[in-house]
DNA sequence: CCGTATCCTTTTCGATACTG
DNA sequence: CAGTATCGAAAAGGATACGG
């Protein structure tokens, strides 16, 4: 049994996958692998999301320690940027080998 | 936009994601990467997941490919082995990867 | 031994309208 | 610009009993 930030998983693969799993998490983490995103542009890298649920994987991803929010209040408009922490980038190879087997999955079939 | 097994997915990762996410498919194949195992045995290995949710989740891994299902019909008791396709197996560093940083994860949180 | 059937709860995701 | 509020649908998962 494997603990993290208050929950429990049966297994090291179950931790991994509570903190990266469901629809969108993978998918936001791809994007800002290359560094600093705001909230419209990941959107736009991202058609397919609501603002509903990206607003909640973020604040997920958020909570888990993966990423981190920044928020610039000097002068509206509002400006928020979102980039992984030091812990997030420890992510990059594992989403990177997922992105390679979705490519080579596709290729394969 | 990506394509496997008729279902459409926005970005190489939710392809991935598509086919090993949720909440136990990882673990099954996680103790499927040593070897063959018996249904019971998997139950075994897995405690936590009712026998509903392993017989589903075995059948969306078979029908994606991934894993084969034998069955031994010559006598009863009846005797059913799961195994890792030649596909399934272009998994094994991906599921390695997946549970090596959930280890991590742990001892460094 | 290896599941399926039934019913139910929880979690996740989406559509749309609206706000500081 | 960057969200939240509300409502609802769908998917995933769980408990338990039973069947070939």
């Amino acid at each position: 049994m494997h603990k993290f930030k208050g929950k429990e998983y049966p297994c090291c693969t179950s931790l991994t996958m509570g903190i990266i799993g469901g629809k969108w998490k993978t998918v936001i983490l791809y994007h800002l692998m290359e560094g600093t995103l705001r909230y419209n542009e990941l959107r736009k890298e991202i058609p397919s999301v609501t603002e509903r649920t990206l607003s909640l994987q973020l604040k997920n991803l958020e909570t888990d320690g993966v990423i981190k929010r920044k928020v610039y209040t000097s002068k509206p408009p509002l400006k928020v940027e979102y980039s992984l922490t030091e812990f997030g980038k420890t992510l990059i190879p594992l989403i990177k080998s997922i992105a390679d087997w979705g490519d080579y999955a596709v290729k394969n079939h």
